[in-house]
DNA sequence: AGGAATGATTAAGC
DNA sequence: GCTTAATCATTCCT
Protein backbone atom coordinates (compact mmCIF):
# COMPACT_ATOMS: atom_id res chain seq x y z
CA UNK A 1 0.00 0.00 0.00
CA UNK A 2 1.31 3.18 -1.12
CA UNK A 3 0.05 6.72 0.88
CA UNK A 4 -0.63 9.20 -1.02
CA UNK A 5 -0.69 12.65 0.69
CA UNK A 6 -3.30 15.48 -1.05
CA UNK A 7 -2.88 18.81 -0.03
CA UNK A 8 -6.38 20.37 -0.31
CA UNK A 9 -5.95 24.17 -0.33
CA UNK A 10 -9.05 25.84 0.09
CA UNK A 11 -8.62 26.95 -4.20
CA UNK A 12 -9.48 23.06 -4.44
CA UNK A 13 -5.96 22.65 -6.68
CA UNK A 14 -4.34 19.90 -5.86
CA UNK A 15 -0.53 20.18 -5.37
CA UNK A 16 2.24 17.51 -4.94
CA UNK A 17 4.06 17.32 -1.51
CA UNK A 18 7.43 16.99 -2.50
CA UNK A 19 9.09 16.50 0.65
CA UNK A 20 6.82 12.96 0.76
CA UNK A 21 8.83 10.07 1.03
CA UNK A 22 5.27 8.06 0.63
CA UNK A 23 4.80 8.30 -2.66
CA UNK A 24 6.63 7.88 -5.49
CA UNK A 25 3.21 9.11 -7.64
CA UNK A 26 3.89 10.75 -11.15
CA UNK A 27 1.96 13.94 -10.61
CA UNK A 28 2.54 15.19 -14.51
CA UNK A 29 -0.09 12.97 -15.52
CA UNK A 30 -2.56 14.45 -13.00
CA UNK A 31 -1.77 17.96 -13.97
CA UNK A 32 -1.90 17.20 -17.43
CA UNK A 33 -5.63 15.69 -16.93
CA UNK A 34 -8.28 18.13 -18.67
CA UNK A 35 -9.57 20.71 -16.11
CA UNK A 36 -12.07 19.83 -13.28
CA UNK A 37 -15.95 20.51 -14.42
CA UNK A 38 -16.40 20.72 -10.59
CA UNK A 39 -14.08 21.48 -7.31
CA UNK A 40 -12.74 18.25 -7.11
CA UNK A 41 -10.26 17.94 -9.58
CA UNK A 42 -10.16 14.03 -9.56
CA UNK A 43 -13.36 13.40 -11.48
CA UNK A 44 -11.91 13.27 -14.68
CA UNK A 45 -9.87 10.82 -13.41
CA UNK A 46 -11.81 8.36 -11.64
CA UNK A 47 -14.97 8.51 -14.29
CA UNK A 48 -15.28 6.40 -17.24
CA UNK A 49 -16.71 7.04 -20.09
CA UNK A 50 -18.11 3.67 -19.97
CA UNK A 51 -19.45 1.36 -16.72
CA UNK A 52 -15.22 -0.44 -17.32
CA UNK A 53 -12.94 1.59 -15.21
CA UNK A 54 -10.48 2.58 -17.47
CA UNK A 55 -7.09 4.45 -16.56
CA UNK A 56 -6.15 7.39 -18.44
CA UNK A 57 -4.26 6.97 -21.56
CA UNK A 58 -1.34 8.57 -20.12
CA UNK A 59 -1.31 6.77 -17.23
CA UNK A 60 -0.80 3.15 -18.10
CA UNK A 61 0.51 2.51 -15.03
CA UNK A 62 -2.32 3.93 -13.16
CA UNK A 63 -4.57 0.69 -13.17
CA UNK A 64 -7.98 1.85 -12.51
CA UNK A 65 -9.15 -1.28 -9.65
CA UNK A 66 -12.83 -1.87 -7.67
CA UNK A 67 -10.56 0.15 -4.36
CA UNK A 68 -10.83 3.73 -7.22
CA UNK A 69 -14.09 4.03 -6.20
CA UNK A 70 -14.30 3.64 -2.68
CA UNK A 71 -10.96 6.55 -3.13
CA UNK A 72 -13.09 8.40 -5.36
CA UNK A 73 -15.98 8.52 -2.66
CA UNK A 74 -13.42 9.72 -0.15
CA UNK A 75 -11.96 12.43 -2.42
CA UNK A 76 -15.39 13.20 -3.44
CA UNK A 77 -17.19 13.87 0.36
CA UNK A 78 -14.40 16.28 1.00
CA UNK A 79 -14.59 18.05 -2.05
CA UNK A 80 -18.42 18.46 -1.50
CA UNK A 81 -17.06 20.31 1.87
CA UNK A 82 -15.35 22.30 0.10
CA UNK A 83 -18.61 23.06 -2.72
CA UNK A 84 -20.53 23.83 0.45
CA UNK A 85 -18.15 26.08 1.87
CA UNK A 86 -18.71 27.95 -1.85
CA UNK A 87 -22.29 28.39 -0.80
CA UNK A 88 -21.73 30.14 2.30
CA UNK A 89 -21.46 33.61 2.81
CA UNK A 90 -18.80 35.51 0.64
CA UNK A 91 -15.48 36.21 2.89
CA UNK A 92 -15.16 39.79 4.58
CA UNK A 93 -12.37 41.26 3.43
CA UNK A 94 -10.25 40.72 6.54
CA UNK A 95 -11.41 37.20 6.70
CA UNK A 96 -10.20 37.15 3.38
CA UNK A 97 -6.85 38.39 4.24
CA UNK A 98 -6.57 35.55 6.67
CA UNK A 99 -7.00 33.34 4.51
CA UNK A 100 -4.20 34.81 2.74
CA UNK A 101 -1.80 34.90 5.61
CA UNK A 102 -2.20 31.11 5.96
CA UNK A 103 -3.87 30.81 8.96
CA UNK A 104 -6.61 28.41 7.30
CA UNK A 105 -3.62 25.86 6.30
CA UNK A 106 -4.40 23.45 3.97
CA UNK A 107 -5.49 20.02 5.18
CA UNK A 108 -3.57 17.05 4.74
CA UNK A 109 -5.34 13.48 4.23
CA UNK A 110 -3.57 10.53 3.78
CA UNK A 111 -5.60 8.09 1.11
CA UNK A 112 -4.36 4.82 1.56
CA UNK A 113 -4.14 3.28 -2.10
CA UNK A 114 -3.15 -0.60 -3.34
CA UNK A 115 -0.07 -0.91 -4.99
CA UNK A 116 -0.73 -0.87 -8.52
CA UNK A 117 0.91 -3.42 -11.05
CA UNK A 118 1.39 -2.50 -14.70
CA UNK A 119 0.03 -5.21 -17.04
CA UNK A 120 0.85 -4.82 -20.66
CA UNK A 121 -1.84 -3.35 -23.25
CA UNK A 122 -4.36 -6.02 -24.73
CA UNK A 123 -4.30 -4.75 -28.09
CA UNK A 124 -0.67 -3.80 -28.26
CA UNK A 125 -0.63 -8.15 -27.12
CA UNK A 126 -2.88 -8.54 -29.95
CA UNK A 127 -0.82 -6.65 -32.41
CA UNK A 128 2.21 -8.41 -31.72
CA UNK A 129 0.91 -11.68 -31.60
CA UNK A 130 -1.16 -11.03 -34.40
CA UNK A 131 -3.35 -14.24 -33.76
CA UNK A 132 -6.57 -15.06 -35.53
CA UNK A 133 -9.16 -14.39 -33.25
CA UNK A 134 -11.49 -17.08 -31.91
CA UNK A 135 -14.61 -16.25 -33.28
CA UNK A 136 -14.36 -14.70 -36.52
CA UNK A 137 -17.07 -14.65 -38.97
CA UNK A 138 -17.17 -13.85 -42.77
CA UNK A 139 -19.54 -10.80 -42.31
CA UNK A 140 -19.54 -8.17 -44.20
CA UNK A 141 -18.49 -6.07 -41.89
CA UNK A 142 -15.19 -5.31 -41.60
CA UNK A 143 -14.04 -2.04 -41.03
CA UNK A 144 -10.59 -2.23 -40.42
CA UNK A 145 -7.42 -4.21 -40.12
CA UNK A 146 -5.91 -1.79 -37.69
CA UNK A 147 -6.09 -5.18 -35.26
CA UNK A 148 -7.50 -8.81 -35.12
CA UNK A 149 -10.08 -7.56 -32.81
CA UNK A 150 -11.47 -4.91 -35.06
CA UNK A 151 -11.56 -7.69 -37.93
CA UNK A 152 -14.42 -8.98 -36.32
CA UNK A 153 -16.90 -6.61 -34.67
CA UNK A 154 -20.21 -7.16 -36.21
CA UNK A 155 -23.89 -6.40 -34.61
CA UNK A 156 -25.58 -9.75 -33.85
CA UNK A 157 -28.61 -10.05 -36.00
CA UNK A 158 -31.52 -8.86 -34.33
CA UNK A 159 -32.92 -11.90 -33.98
CA UNK A 160 -30.68 -13.50 -32.28
CA UNK A 161 -30.65 -10.73 -29.75
CA UNK A 162 -34.27 -10.78 -29.58
CA UNK A 163 -33.92 -14.60 -28.29
CA UNK A 164 -31.26 -14.41 -26.33
CA UNK A 165 -32.77 -11.41 -24.27
CA UNK A 166 -35.99 -12.95 -24.09
CA UNK A 167 -34.52 -16.30 -22.19
CA UNK A 168 -32.52 -13.99 -20.47
CA UNK A 169 -35.57 -11.84 -18.47
CA UNK A 170 -37.75 -15.17 -18.49
CA UNK A 171 -34.90 -16.65 -16.56
CA UNK A 172 -32.79 -13.99 -14.00
CA UNK A 173 -32.58 -16.41 -11.37
CA UNK A 174 -30.18 -18.20 -13.20
CA UNK A 175 -29.34 -16.49 -16.26
CA UNK A 176 -27.02 -19.52 -17.84
CA UNK A 177 -28.80 -21.28 -20.53
CA UNK A 178 -27.95 -25.44 -20.93
CA UNK A 179 -26.91 -26.82 -24.23
CA UNK A 180 -30.45 -26.90 -25.82
CA UNK A 181 -31.26 -23.47 -25.47
CA UNK A 182 -27.85 -22.49 -26.59
CA UNK A 183 -28.24 -24.37 -29.51
CA UNK A 184 -31.66 -22.65 -30.40
CA UNK A 185 -29.85 -19.83 -29.88
CA UNK A 186 -27.27 -20.64 -32.52
CA UNK A 187 -29.23 -22.27 -34.96
CA UNK A 188 -32.24 -19.88 -35.08
CA UNK A 189 -30.35 -16.91 -34.55
CA UNK A 190 -27.35 -17.93 -36.76
CA UNK A 191 -24.64 -16.61 -34.61
CA UNK A 192 -21.94 -18.75 -33.60
CA UNK A 193 -21.51 -20.55 -29.74
CA UNK A 194 -19.13 -18.41 -29.22
CA UNK A 195 -20.93 -15.27 -30.00
CA UNK A 196 -23.47 -16.87 -27.52
CA UNK A 197 -21.20 -16.88 -25.08
CA UNK A 198 -19.70 -13.58 -24.86
CA UNK A 199 -23.45 -12.14 -25.36
CA UNK A 200 -24.61 -13.74 -21.81
CA UNK A 201 -21.34 -13.51 -20.74
CA UNK A 202 -21.56 -9.67 -20.97
CA UNK A 203 -25.56 -9.29 -19.89
CA UNK A 204 -24.69 -11.28 -16.44
CA UNK A 205 -21.51 -8.53 -16.37
CA UNK A 206 -23.18 -5.65 -17.20
CA UNK A 207 -26.29 -6.43 -15.39
CA UNK A 208 -24.38 -7.04 -12.19
CA UNK A 209 -22.37 -3.77 -12.57
CA UNK A 210 -25.70 -2.21 -12.68
CA UNK A 211 -27.27 -3.90 -9.57
CA UNK A 212 -23.80 -3.03 -7.63
CA UNK A 213 -23.75 0.28 -8.23
CA UNK A 214 -27.59 1.35 -7.71
CA UNK A 215 -26.61 -0.52 -4.29
CA UNK A 216 -23.72 1.41 -3.71
CA UNK A 217 -25.11 4.70 -4.62
CA UNK A 218 -27.58 3.63 -1.60
CA UNK A 219 -25.09 2.58 1.00
CA UNK A 220 -21.92 4.42 0.01
CA UNK A 221 -22.78 7.85 0.86
CA UNK A 222 -23.13 6.75 4.77
CA UNK A 223 -20.01 4.43 5.14
CA UNK A 224 -17.99 6.39 2.86
CA UNK A 225 -18.43 9.48 4.88
CA UNK A 226 -17.85 8.04 8.27
CA UNK A 227 -14.50 6.34 7.09
CA UNK A 228 -13.43 9.71 5.25
CA UNK A 229 -14.55 11.99 8.32
CA UNK A 230 -12.43 9.40 10.28
CA UNK A 231 -9.53 10.14 8.33
CA UNK A 232 -9.75 13.78 8.59
CA UNK A 233 -10.61 14.08 12.43
CA UNK A 234 -7.57 11.60 12.68
CA UNK A 235 -5.44 14.71 11.09
CA UNK A 236 -7.51 17.30 12.73
CA UNK A 237 -6.96 15.97 16.11
CA UNK A 238 -3.26 16.96 15.79
CA UNK A 239 -4.33 20.45 15.48
CA UNK A 240 -5.42 22.54 18.83
CA UNK A 241 -8.75 21.58 19.60
CA UNK A 242 -10.20 24.81 18.89
CA UNK A 243 -9.01 25.58 15.79
CA UNK A 244 -9.28 21.60 14.69
CA UNK A 245 -13.17 22.04 15.04
CA UNK A 246 -13.35 24.96 13.25
CA UNK A 247 -12.10 23.93 10.30
CA UNK A 248 -13.70 20.45 10.46
CA UNK A 249 -17.30 22.02 10.43
CA UNK A 250 -16.16 24.41 7.91
CA UNK A 251 -15.01 22.10 5.28
CA UNK A 252 -16.13 18.69 6.66
CA UNK A 253 -19.57 18.11 4.62
CA UNK A 254 -20.38 15.27 7.14
CA UNK A 255 -19.91 17.27 10.45
CA UNK A 256 -22.21 19.85 8.68
CA UNK A 257 -24.69 17.03 7.44
CA UNK A 258 -24.44 16.32 11.10
CA UNK A 259 -25.06 19.15 12.68
CA UNK A 260 -27.89 19.61 10.65
CA UNK A 261 -29.49 16.18 11.30
CA UNK A 262 -28.93 17.09 15.12
CA UNK A 263 -30.97 20.23 15.03
CA UNK A 264 -33.33 18.28 13.28
CA UNK A 265 -33.38 15.53 15.49
CA UNK A 266 -33.95 17.56 18.57
CA UNK A 267 -37.43 19.17 17.00
CA UNK A 268 -38.79 16.05 15.76
CA UNK A 269 -37.62 13.65 18.37
CA UNK A 270 -39.39 15.51 21.16
CA UNK A 271 -41.45 13.45 23.49
CA UNK A 272 -42.79 10.43 20.73
CA UNK A 273 -42.73 7.25 22.30
CA UNK A 274 -42.15 4.43 20.42
CA UNK A 275 -44.95 2.09 20.56
CA UNK A 276 -43.61 -0.89 21.79
CA UNK A 277 -46.66 -3.70 21.73
CA UNK A 278 -45.63 -7.15 23.62
CA UNK A 279 -47.57 -10.00 21.85
CA UNK A 280 -49.58 -12.04 24.58
CA UNK A 281 -50.02 -15.84 24.12
CA UNK A 282 -51.46 -17.76 26.65
CA UNK A 283 -49.76 -20.98 25.51
CA UNK A 284 -46.21 -19.35 25.69
CA UNK A 285 -47.09 -17.42 28.73
CA UNK A 286 -43.99 -18.87 30.79
CA UNK A 287 -41.15 -18.00 27.81
CA UNK A 288 -40.21 -14.51 27.80
CA UNK A 289 -38.97 -14.55 24.39
CA UNK A 290 -39.79 -11.28 22.54
CA UNK A 291 -39.02 -10.00 19.27
CA UNK A 292 -39.01 -6.31 18.96
CA UNK A 293 -38.98 -4.73 15.32
CA UNK A 294 -37.13 -1.80 15.73
CA UNK A 295 -36.48 0.32 12.46
CA UNK A 296 -33.36 2.27 12.83
CA UNK A 297 -32.96 4.74 10.17
CA UNK A 298 -29.66 6.00 8.59
CA UNK A 299 -30.01 8.91 10.42
CA UNK A 300 -29.29 6.92 13.34
CA UNK A 301 -26.86 5.12 12.77
CA UNK A 302 -24.85 7.86 11.33
CA UNK A 303 -25.49 9.75 14.61
CA UNK A 304 -24.12 6.36 16.73
CA UNK A 305 -20.99 7.08 14.56
CA UNK A 306 -20.48 10.27 14.79
CA UNK A 307 -21.08 10.12 18.31
CA UNK A 308 -18.83 7.34 19.10
CA UNK A 309 -16.17 9.12 17.00
CA UNK A 310 -16.51 12.46 18.91
CA UNK A 311 -15.69 10.55 21.97
CA UNK A 312 -12.65 8.93 20.96
CA UNK A 313 -10.85 12.31 19.15
CA UNK A 314 -12.37 14.51 21.67
CA UNK A 315 -12.97 12.70 25.47
CA UNK A 316 -12.37 16.48 26.92
CA UNK A 317 -15.42 18.09 24.99
CA UNK A 318 -17.84 14.90 26.11
C1' DA B 1 -17.26 15.18 -30.75
C1' DG B 2 -18.09 12.56 -26.85
C1' DG B 3 -20.54 9.29 -24.22
C1' DA B 4 -23.23 5.04 -24.23
C1' DA B 5 -24.04 0.57 -25.93
C1' DT B 6 -22.37 -3.51 -27.62
C1' DG B 7 -19.49 -7.38 -29.34
C1' DA B 8 -15.19 -9.57 -28.65
C1' DT B 9 -10.88 -11.08 -26.37
C1' DT B 10 -7.94 -12.51 -22.65
C1' DA B 11 -6.40 -14.25 -18.17
C1' DA B 12 -7.54 -16.47 -14.19
C1' DG B 13 -10.31 -19.47 -11.43
C1' DC B 14 -13.28 -23.41 -10.70
C1' DG C 1 -14.98 -26.28 -20.74
C1' DC C 2 -17.32 -22.71 -18.72
C1' DT C 3 -17.57 -18.40 -16.12
C1' DT C 4 -16.14 -13.92 -14.38
C1' DA C 5 -13.77 -9.70 -14.61
C1' DA C 6 -11.34 -6.48 -17.08
C1' DT C 7 -10.55 -4.36 -21.13
C1' DC C 8 -10.45 -3.05 -26.03
C1' DA C 9 -12.64 -1.71 -30.38
C1' DT C 10 -16.41 -0.38 -32.94
C1' DT C 11 -20.88 1.49 -33.76
C1' DC C 12 -24.77 4.12 -32.36
C1' DC C 13 -26.85 8.13 -30.53
C1' DT C 14 -27.36 12.87 -29.02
Amino acid sequence: MDTFIFDFNTDSTLTNDTNSTHSDLDWTAFQSAPPPTTNSPFSPLWSSQQDDAVAPNNRSTLVATPHDDEIYFEMEHFFNGLNQQEQLPPIQPQQQQQHHQGIIEPIHVNINVPDQIESPSRTHLSLVINEQPMSCLSTPMVPRVSSARSQCYHKLPDHAVKLMQEWYNANLDDPYPRSPDKKRFITEGNITAQQCRSWFANRRQRLKHVKRNQSKSSLSVASSSSRVHHSIQTRLSQLPPAEAQMLAHEHCYYCQQQQQQQQQQQITLSPSPIPLSIPTNPTTATTTTTTLNVVINQQTVEQLIHNSLRKLLYPALM
